[in-house]
DNA sequence: ACCTAAAGTGTACACGTGTTCACATTCATG
DNA sequence: CATGAATGTGAACACGTGTACACTTTAGGT
């Protein structure tokens, strides 16, 4: 929806040297939905005051809040995408493969702490648009593990159904991993220890899939 | 916080008989959040009016929309826990309780569809106060199903630890299952498959379980 | 049949909101 | 260097909001 702006911005036609407004307001929409409530609850006013703008600039550059929101929404999954894309996780063994993806993960989540609680915010209490998008990034996402997936030996006796099944549950075990994350204060160690548990449910996991029969009746 | 209501409500003093106003209001607001986006995005006003109520009467009931919400929070969870509770589920084979407890939740979600819908949106994007009891709730659900699982032969290997990080793989497993059964339309037949699939997984942990070894190190 | 506290009502106020409009500034491109 | 589109600005509007206040009505315990 008229998202035509394949570079980067700034290389419109007038484009203002002073033009990081646009950048402003997301992070500014992003640093009061992280200290205050929720996404809906703050105001195009806020937004604006916070970013150091006047209210009606915001309209240069969104249509609508819910314009903001979605753009937030794209940015996250698009630069999460390519970290998981990066990390060729197919070419590595599968036990060092569950260490290394939490920890890959945990790391990016806190990296992105802002993003991230916006994400999980409004994953349920946002706007059907946004509901929508992030779900269909996260079935994107889960269909990518399953392909991942297939490719080892200790999968091959799984069926392409059940492949979805087992990855859907992975890529649950790993949203809740980071929505605690997410919870606890950044400057606590208390990371560890959420990891070793998603560390220890996805060993567990992977344990049933060895004795898993594909459509046995 | 004065909340000292034991009694069922409108025994107090002077209760009138008109006194429906409480749950109209409390009501009123599941309705809304459930049309609408967000307990924080919609106002006092809003509620009173959809409850067929002045908004002045709203502070007869409540001091605060945060305090509507928790009771609304904590209403929720006294019937799931007595629900849970009566099912004594420790008492039949492990394998048929997969299949009975996952029905028994998905139909009492679906019986619940405006609460649960209030409690899924509010567990990440609510107040912290909102928050932290949604997080206590589901805590002691863990706890009690750890507690539960102990009595079965199959997790007699496994230690307390263990059974509390299994117990919160499945917690999270069903957590989702509802929030999914909330996404369908309610008269879709769409709930079969979701509870297919939580079924699955949920089988699929529990053969995990089988070869799992507690402290192996 | 009273008394009294709870429950319900209507008015009022100060304030933040989204959005409009006309105008000023900037700056890449011709 | 001039042009014009993109960007930034300030005033103004109609409206919904939370809450305080003084008031009336209700109904149970005595």
């Amino acid at each position: 929806m008229s998202r035509d702006e394949k570079v980067p911005y700034s290389r419109a036609r007038g484009a203002p040297r002073r033009g990081e407004a646009r950048e402003a307001l997301m992070h500014a929409a992003l640093e009061l939905v992280s200290s205050e409530a929720n996404f809906s609850a703050i105001s195009l006013r806020r937004i604006a005051r916070q970013a150091g703008v006047v209210p009606t600039a915001f309209y240069r550059h969104f249509e609508d809040l819910d314009a903001l929101g979605l753009t937030l929404i794209e940015d996250t999954f698009r630069s999460l995408r390519q970290i998981l894309g990066d990390a060729s996780l197919a070419s590595m063994p599968l036990k060092g493969l569950v260490r290394y993806s939490v920890e890959l993960f945990a790391h990016y989540v806190r990296d992105n702490r802002l993003l991230f609680q916006f994400v999980v915010k409004e994953r349920f209490a946002g706007t059907v648009a946004m509901r929508e998008a992030i779900h269909n990034e996260i079935v994107l996402l889960t269909h990518a593990l399953a392909s991942d997936l297939a490719r080892f030996d200790e999968f091959s006796h799984i069926s392409q159904d059940d492949l979805r099944v087992i990855s859907d549950l992975v890529v649950n075990t790993v949203i809740t991993l980071s929505e605690r994350i997410l919870d606890v204060d950044p400057d606590n160690a208390e990371d560890d220890a959420l990891m070793l548990r998603a560390e220890k449910q996805l060993r567990l996991i992977f344990m049933g899939v060895g004795r898993w029969e594909s459509q046995p009746g």
